[in-house]
DNA sequence: GATGAATGAGGCTTCATTCAT
DNA sequence: GATGAATGAAGCCTCATTCAT
């Protein structure tokens, strides 16, 4: 997936390094102050170069700023994605998501708040992280639905949302204080909502529980 | 809303007249540019009075714009509060609520705008909607958890932030173009999700296992 | 000509007095140091108001540049009329508007040095000034064409630029150092060569004297 | 065009080459763009060279912009110095010299562009071409004056500030629509006007009183 | 000689806020 | 209380120029 080679002479290396302090620089101090919080001579000087080298890199502040949410997006997920990948069995897939998900936001606590959290801002800037994240859930949703795997009278399309704002919720709220609640709890907690809702067997009531359920395919007579 | 009886004087009525119109002017730009795209001139324009009047009434452009923020997630929460309050039958609460939401969506989208759309950016003025919102949830989920009323597993708090993201997914994306879904389809999502979960009943595998679970695959006959 | 009767508030008294002050100053300046060599600040500093003043009156520098060019350019085509409307006679008409042509250089050396003189860089602003002024003297030249009344081989739109060349550089050089030679003898000089052309009537040559010229109108038989 | 004869190594050839193309490039681009429209960089990359050349071969972009004006202000000069000198004769002398500036124009449209057109701005960087070209144009008009070749009353240094303004705004205006007046009508108007003024012969009144005028007005018989 | 990344001073413009009327 | 002109700090961005390779 790397696809550039080492570039061969050494002003391109130089600049490809200059750029990637740059991005890492506004990466972490997007994630600290928010977009509007930070000026692209405080990028520059993060990084250690001058006001004017900023835009021989990028267009605009806004524009850097958009590309580290879209790279951040898009490495997001990639990894869920995959996480998901493994087993078709949804208590397995469910878990398997959820601790991905806490690992990238420990691995990427900046991008996760850049992302998701306190100040992120990214919508402002016209990209709209959690519809684009929704997308792909929503997809491998409708994909589950036509092969019966998604529970009766819900929408692959709100169910995406309702996934994705789940998500970005909890791993904005755990990477603001990893410590407060343990991992392994974020991850059971996450998971077994989305296996079964938040409510016990036998008090979800009417829409499971009230009548017995048919067997899922009537055997042919 | 509450507090203020008729004012006596004409003044008095003035003021307070001004001092609405500001805010609704404020409410709808912020909805459609977000803090940082609307000026201080903007909403006064907007209100029909000088720029100067602006600061008669309000401290500066961010107070404002916390306030706005402020009294639209008491607003909500209070509605969320008492949709659910009538039954105790989880199925009635959790549909009352969805209802309840895309209500109150319908009635304000520019403020669910400001709350959870793209230009949100409450949380870098210091008012964190998410968290807020997410506080009464854990409450009354740790209520529930101890009337047994909380699935097994599942962390009050950790489920108040996925309740509190993914509804705030849900009413954004909702808000942003109310046509592209039925109402009644949204809300029937996602009660159920929060019922029992995206799987089919027999498909959520281990994790719902009180009930020993028939193998997946039924040997042909 | 002066529509605007005097504004009845304090404030827009005010601003108006603040707009002449930057646009006196604007003068002096491009005058001085053409519009590339003064800066928005320099003006506002000149006009004795705050840098972010200068654009409550003016969309920014190139727009008031414009607007003092083009001011002055009408001021001095008013002024070119009028001299020149008084007698028919050619050599009253040559000498009035030589003689205005100075008096308004005298007048308003900024606005000549900013019109015709070095740095004028009018044109890079979009206002083609001599352009302009020649579309009045066109249109007069072609009035006396077809009164008869312009030398034969003349093409009035070519006379015009040529006119306002000529009128352009002499009046941009007298400004220079208007002591370098007699008023008196540029107006002579001018209208001489505007009658006549620069040779002496029996030097000029086959192009008027090689054929004797036949009486203008032959009466009828 | 000149001093340097072929030069012997390939290096020298190709340095030469590259200064070539930036002169060129940086002609064409200042006669669209004017002084202030063009950057360093601009003209480095019309060249085909990287941003660094331009320095190795111009003190800065001003000196290389009067080094171009200056050289096209001398070979206009020179032609029309040829141009004229064949002949003693007037008419044969400013007819020639039409020809030559149109000439020179149309083999020249970028060259007159910044010289004498809309982005003219060479007075801003110290070359005054109209002045160094007015210089000539005096001294030879006051060699004519001391052959009595000179019109009584017309100052030689009038006379050249006037006839070049009058060349420099007739070419400007012709470069930049060739095509919207055949050459030769400008040839012909424009030395019909230097030869005996834009009047008919007999319109011009007092000023040209040799012989006596008629009447202007023939009492009807 | 050529390269091209880097520099950083400097200009442009916005806008939250003040204050005299 | 309302007005609206004025303020000026602050951010954005450009571009002439340098210099290590």
């Amino acid at each position: 997936m790397d696809v550039s080679s080492e570039p061969r002479t050494a002003p391109a290396r130089s600049r490809i390094e200059t750029r990637r302090r740059l991005v890492d620089s506004a990466t972490r101090l997007f994630a600290e102050r928010g977009l509007h919080g930070v000026t692209s001579h405080d990028i520059a000087r993060a990084a250690g170069v001058a006001a004017g080298t900023f835009y021989l890199h990028f267009e605009d502040k806004e524009t850097l700023f958009r590309e580290v949410v879209f790279e951040a997006a898009l490495k997001l997920r990639g990894r869920m994605e995959r996480a998901g990948g493994a087993s078709s069995e949804p208590s397995h897939v469910a878990r398997a998501r959820a601790a991905e998900l806490l690992a990238f936001a420990e691995e990427n606590r900046s991008l996760v708040q850049i992302l998701f959290g306190r100040n992120h801002e990214a919508a402002g800037v016209g990209v709209d992280v959690l519809a684009f994240l929704a997308e792909e859930i929503e997809r491998s949703l409708r994909a589950r639905g036509h092969a019966g795997l998604l529970a009766k009278g819900i929408d692959p399309a709100v169910a995406a949302q309702a996934l994705v704002g789940m998500r970005a919720r909890i791993v904005a709220w755990w990477a603001e204080q990893p410590g407060r609640i343990p991992r392994e709890t974020v991850i059971g907690s996450l998971s077994r909502i989305q296996l079964s809702g938040v409510y016990p067997p036998d008090a979800a009531g009417p829409a499971r529980a009230r009548r017995p359920l048919p067997p899922r395919k009537e055997p042919r007579r």
